[in-house]
DNA sequence: GGCGTTTCGTATACCGTTATACGTCAATCA
DNA sequence: TGATTGACGTATAACGGTATACGAAACGCC
């Protein structure tokens, strides 16, 4: 095997499969048994060619490997990266593939739907093994067409009928309910909720279902809902968020569909004077880190993002290892109640 | 071609360059040129085989094409996921690599030098055409090893020196200068800083880097530098930071490596009843949005991550152009006053 | 009209693996 | 002893592209 110019003028002697062969005086099929663990080899063969192996420092090529067996990676997409709450699923989904021998690729996905499907294209073309999207802002019926080509779980996206792939989520619905349920406790009658503003084609994403479930629970109080659209997390909003405080029918609570919304509301509600909880009390979801400082102090629902990125990993496994039965888990969640409340 | 089974059992018909030849009645060859842009195909040609490509929803295989071409793939290893300043540089980085047309992969080391080699490697076997390393934790012998093998650009790790990579930092010792001479103005003396406590061979990191710039103000400003370590930030670390603030030589002023231990410190000198600034003035580095706040407000050193993962993302691309030459920039960051201080 | 030149396409040898088909040789069995 | 059976290796056709060598028209020029 020869070196050939890279592009930079470097040259580069790439060590194959061919030259542990001829280093070990086998053949190239003998080398690909060894790494295969394939039947039929004996001790002595394995043994020359492992010594080859590690005396030239030789790699299988990924690429080359994935054109007709597996490559042993699996694809990450995450929504968007700045989201606090993702790494806590991604460190559950890690802890399970490392185990099994797996390595993972991350694929960050800018909160679009376009770039979503061009990374999961992507890895596709990487022939990875599988997929585990987190919190995809795709639809229904193109998660299928994709999931039909490749082993894939949802994390964060409700679609209980999808018969191609698998869901981890949860339970979105009670989750606000129980919002909802404590803050009345609390003597509160004037919620409202902050509610992304989602195009049409999201009501299987989180945030359309923490709204029913809070709609759903206000009217089962007695109480008129009244949900208040702000724009998604990678747009600026804080004009929306002055507005929802300076407005002279301020609520007396606020639910946040997120902790992003929420951890700004409560930080302007502090500059504009207004003290919580005694004349608004906030609530986020996702419990990040940041709901935890006690200079921040905010009530939020912990959804365990460790359990579920575990949950998935071992869906994703299973996925691959041959079941094709849909598999949909929902997670109860918890509030946290903290001082905003 | 024919459909082949999968190990779930779903049956896969995979379009290749072969069906695209055969539907547009050319060869292989001439579809190939086509996807390429190479020289010698007419408009009619190209037609052709475009319409055929659209018609069968043809996509090239990234592994097959990584055997003999580019990828047009390129690898971003991030230290870890939850740190909040790398979102900016990663977004940075996009901004530019988007324009060229390069996808990028995502590899998140751990903060373990083991790992991150591991996912180098795995980067290298997928072919990808590049790598920009941010905050690595790998020795610069080891980056030296790797970089020979694809280009490669470094940043947040100081190695001015380097000839096979390129770096992009941000003047770490400068920026520790500025805030001794910031908290020195505002009247203190008593300045302790809070370093990383790095391993060996980690003098490359930003933390070490910070710790001589504040040594070196400090002697500067007659007066005596006293650092104070902490584990790593991926490790539970309130126990020293309580330390820190119930010391009975308690500084009246702290200098921290990051804010991820800033934030922290600051939250639990309130929970102790510490007023900041006025019993003790923290500076954080990194202006992660946290620290801006208002009920944080943490002053911080600015190191504008979105534009050293843009110059990082140039100097990446002009070095798969063939730059062979070193480039090591260091930009100047910015102190960014608040109320901590 | 004869003779280079372009221009446009085709045929095909790789790239680095996997996995199947097949050959060889020694041990076992009837 | 001849046939059967494993155990162990080898040879080689995929896999899905790239890129080079080369052939065949069409063109320009004197």
């Amino acid at each position: 095997m020869k070196g050939w110019q890279m592009a930079d003028g470097r040259e580069e002697v790439r060590v194959t499969i061919r030259t542990v062969a001829a280093d070990a005086g086998v053949s190239v099929a003998a080398v690909s048994k060894v790494l295969r663990n394939a039947y039929g080899v004996s001790d002595s063969l394995r043994g020359r060619v492992e010594a080859s192996i590690e005396k030239l420092g030789y790699r299988p090529s990924v690429a080359a490997r994935g054109m007709r067996g597996q490559t042993f990676t699996l694809g990450v997409l995450l929504v968007e990266i700045a989201n606090p709450f993702l790494p806590s699923v991604y460190h559950g989904i890690e802890s399970i593939t490392d185990a099994a021998g797996y390595k993972i690729m991350v694929g960050i996905g800018a909160a679009r739907a376009g770039r979503e499907a061009q990374l999961i294209e992507q890895m596709i073309d990487n022939r990875m093994d599988g997929l585990i999207l987190v919190a995809s802002q795709i639809s229904g019926e193109t998660l299928d067409r994709y999931a039909r080509q490749i082993p894939t779980v949802v994390v964060g996206h409700h679609e209980p009928t999808a018969q191609s792939f698998d869901t981890i989520n949860s339970d979105d619905f009670e989750g606000a309910r129980m919002v909802v349920r404590a803050l009345c406790e609390a003597g509160h009658r004037d919620i409202a909720m902050l509610a992304m503003d989602h195009g049409p084609d999201h009501s299987a994403d989180v945030s359309p279902q923490r709204e029913s479930g809070y709609r759903s629970a206000m009217t089962a109080a007695g109480l008129v809902p009244r949900v208040i659209r702000v724009p998604p997390s990678n747009l600026p909003r804080e004009a929306e968020l002055r507005a929802v405080l300076t407005a002279p029918d301020r609520p007396r609570a606020v639910f946040c569909w997120s902790d992003l919304d929420a951890v700004p509301l409560l930080n302007l509600a502090h500059q504009l004077g207004i003290r919580v909880p005694h004349d608004l009390a906030i609530v986020g979801y996702d419990n990040s880190p940041v709901a935890a400082l006690p200079l921040i102090s905010l009530a939020s629902v912990d959804q365990d993002g460790a359990r579920m990125g575990k949950m998935a990993a071992q869906a994703l496994l299973s996925r691959i290892g041959g079941r094709t039965v849909p598999e949909h888990r929902l997670i109860t969640p918890r509030l946290v109640p903290r001082a905003s409340l």
